[in-house]
DNA sequence: TACCCGGAAGACGC
DNA sequence: TGCGTCTTCCGGGT
């Protein structure tokens, strides 16, 4: 033992699954940097440093090259024949089982190995870290837009660890919350903390993190990571729980994700478990046995490997949701009280790991802090999924595709999509909504309800399948749904229950062929921002902007915990200060994104946040039932552009018209020029200012019963369901890296 | 057996 | 209190 070297990771950890970010940046001892490099440096130099790249033979050298230095019991190394990839691919929980006692210790090991690779390639030159590098793990990224892989994919990406590598990478980037997601609810989204990147997927903080064991005892400790959860703290705790428990679920998300990628067929689709039997990895002995402490959430349900899925799922999806809110009300304080923003790292310590204190782990005393200052109980409304569309447009339109082993788009251009795992999605959203009990049968039924608002329907003969008869922007405009009633579903079987749709609120109801024709616009609109949020020089801070904070924290922690002092050091904490001022003055700089909370104005670019570049083709004057819609668009305002509709449309970029809704808030509507489209040149397509006023007028007047253009994208939603603000993943820009490496000098 | 449908009653939040 | 949005349960059909 006294030849052992001090482990990079701690070995008291759960059997949960091994959230890398928890685990690494809130288990490191004090000076990870230091035994890192003095790990690497002892590694066998024929060990390429990415680890998803050792061969077979590279893996038995690590293996033996860890039985060695950390003196780790003998190994039966039968047990690890695969390469790099799947070696990465083992959840602690599977160390465990192949080699009990040293487990853990493979498994830090590793997980420290494949986060330096992760800073070494974000600091590699030319490689964007966003969007497109938003898949550090990944070889081969894809682009985040393609909603149904292409065919041609490449071979590679039919590697299962193609999508689990993505799913890795998410893990990385925006690391799982433990916190399944409680339902959105004023407590869960007020009070629940912005820990997403910081807190560990293991759930609950880490039940029993601080335990040694593989087995948790059982989560009575959870709960409390999760903190302010209210009731919904035992669901989501236990939720992480099993999350934990079943540390497969990346490796069999890689799976499944690479297969539902990569084809939308039936058979490939409709099943979960022979998905699993078709798509082992090298892993199938522990999938569930891990003995998940038992927890109310999931003990009436098998730790199957969807059920683990799932709950990979709904980890990311809670996260996304905390961060979205975050994000947005971070905005909101900010702008308030921009004072506020410097976290004191003289708060409350973080609780230390060592201690075996689950708190640590879940979320960072300073983030409490945070929380308590900058998240005020008092959220503005926001569906956030709350609303099952919502839900279900957001896992659909999430740019990482996390969400596609759930639910995929089938033909995104017409709004069809496919259940791809329905229990899995339905627990997903039983655990949005706090309905433990949920499952595809309830669920379905409430997708049937949508069916008489017309919002839905089936698509006939395919299992699974139901198809937008709405695009998101309509439905997110559309308050009251109900009144979307007034059509009788009977009117329109073929066409979806659409026909004569809801005129009489005045809505824009097209959901037959126009609609579909309209959805099928903002679709691409929405792929368009996405590419040119991706591709624009002009934004530097792409559509992130600034970085949030958590995504500046995150990138300060995973220095920290790949470089530096531990995130309970002032250091780190001053790291986090200077990161997020660094950026801030960064952004204010290059020309603040609309999203930067220092830099918004809280009229027009307000609604705006999530959305660098909103296109405009603003359905003029409502419904014209015209299946040309591009020709009824006309900009309306450019206002907010600050560019004539003609310069704007000279220059082609894009137009921001504002639409005002009942409420007299002035909102933008993000359609955009497609230049692929027969539309007018530039000049006659944009009507003079003048005429865009009276346009404006026509499409506005107040109080008026006319037609008006969607109504009210409310503010209070500031999280549209397109893609493009599905921001999941802590994206971690060059800015923010900038940001630490200043930070560090 | 699973999926799908839709009625009915009720929960829950606003 | 009313309303919207489910949730839950159910019987029936495919």
């Amino acid at each position: 033992m006294s030849k052992m070297k001090m482990l990079p990771v701690q070995l008291s950890l759960n059997s949960l699954n091994p959230g890398i970010w928890s685990d690494v940046l809130w288990r490191c001892p004090p000076a990870p940097s230091s035994q890192l490099a003095e790990l690497k440096t002892q590694l066998p130099p024929s060990l390429p440093s990415d680890p998803r790249l050792w061969s077979r033979e590279d893996v038995l050298v690590f293996l033996r090259f860890c039985v060695r230095e950390f003196d780790l019991p003998k190994l039966d190394f039968d047990l690890f024949q695969m390469n790099g990839k799947a070696l990465c691919l083992l959840t602690r929980a599977d160390f465990g089982h192949r080699c009990p006692g040293a487990g853990d210790v493979l498994h830090n090991v590793l997980q420290m190995l494949i986060i330096e690779s992760h800073m070494m390639q974000w600091h590699l030159p030319n490689s964007p870290v966003t969007p497109t590098s938003r898949y550090p793990l990944s070889p081969q990224s894809h682009p985040p837009t393609m909603t149904w892989p292409p065919l041609n994919a490449p071979p590679e990406s039919n590697n299962p660890f193609h999508n689990t590598t993505h799913h890795l990478a998410h893990h990385f980037m925006a690391p799982n919350s433990v916190t399944l997601s409680p339902p959105p609810s004023v407590d869960s989204q007020a009070s629940s903390p912005p820990q997403a990147p910081y807190q560990n997927q293991n759930g609950g903080g880490a039940p029993g993190s601080g335990s040694s064991s593989a087995h948790t005892s059982n989560g009575g400790s959870s709960s409390v990571g999760t903190s302010n959860s209210g009731p919904s703290a035992p669901a989501s705790s236990s939720s992480g729980s099993s999350t934990a428990s079943n540390g497969s679920a990346m490796p069999m998300k890689g799976i499944s994700s690479a297969s539902s990628n990569h084809s939308d067929s039936e058979e490939e689709y409709s099943v979960s478990e022979p998905k699993m039997a078709t798509g082992m990895p090298p892993a199938p002995l522990s999938y569930s046995t891990a003995s998940p402490p038992s927890t109310p959430i999931l003990k009436d349900i098998k730790p199957n490997w969807t059920q683990q899925l799932t709950n990979s799922f709904v980890n990311s999806w809670s996260q996304q949701q905390q961060q979205q809110q975050q994000q947005q009300q971070m905005q909101a304080v900010q702008q308030q009280q921009p004072q506020k923003l410097t976290l004191d790292n003289t708060a409350g310590p973080v609780v230390a790991p060592a201690g075996g204190s689950i708190s640590a782990p879940t979320t960072p005393s300073y983030m409490y802090k945070a929380k308590r200052e900058f998240f005020p109980e008092n959220s503005e409304p926001n569906t956030n999924g709350r609303l099952l569309w919502d839900f279900l447009q957001q896992l659909l339109n999430d740019r990482n595709q996390k969400y596609s082993d759930l639910i995929a788009w089938k033909c995104r251009d017409t709004g069809v999509f496919k259940i791809v795992d329905p229990a899995g999605l339905a627990k997903l959203w039983g655990i949005q909504k706090n309905h433990l009990s949920m499952n595809y049968d309830k669920m379905s039924r409430a997708l049937r309800y949508y069916y008489r608002v017309n919002i839905l329907r089936k698509v006939q003969g395919e299992r699974h399948c139901y198809q937008f008869l709405r695009n998101p922007t309509e439905l997110k405009n559309i308050k009251n749904i109900s009144l979307l009633r007034q059509s009788t579903p009977a009117a329109g079987a073929g066409n979806g229950g659409a026909q004569g749709m809801t005129q009489g609120n005045g809505n824009p109801a097209p959901s037959s062929p126009a609609a579909v024709q309209n959805w099928s616009q903002q679709q691409q609109q929405q792929q368009q921002q996405q590419q040119q949020q991706q591709q624009s020089p002009q934004r530097p801070a792409s559509r992130n902007g600034p970085m949030s904070l958590p995504a500046v924290a995150a990138v300060a922690a995973a220095a920290a915990a790949a470089y530096g002092p531990p995130p309970t050091s002032p250091l780190f904490m001053h790291a986090i200060n200077g990161a997020f001022h660094y950026l801030s003055a960064t952004a204010a700089a290059a020309g603040a994104p609309p999203n930067s909370p220092a830099l918004q104005t809280p009229g027009a670019a307000g609604p705006d946040k999530f959305q660098f570049h909103p296109l405009k083709l603003e359905n003029g004057g409502g419904s014209s039932g015209s299946d040309s819609a591009g020709e009824d668009l006309k900009p309306t305002d450019l206002s907010v552009s600050g560019k004539s509709a003609a310069a704007a449309a000279a220059s082609n970029e894009d137009c921001y018209p504002l639409i005002r809704n009942a409420d007299g808030l002035t909102t933008i509507k993000l359609i955009r020029y497609n230049d692929h489209q027969s539309a007018p040149s530039p000049a006659e397509q944009s009507p003079k200012p003048e005429e865009q006023q009276q346009q404006q007028q026509q499409q506005l007047p107040a109080g008026s019963n006319s037609p008006k253009p969607m109504e009210a994208s409310d503010q209070a939603q500031p999280v549209p369901m397109d893609s493009s603000d599905c921001n999941g993943s802590v994206e971690v820009s060059e800015e923010a890296l900038a940001a630490f490496r200043h930070m560090r000098q």
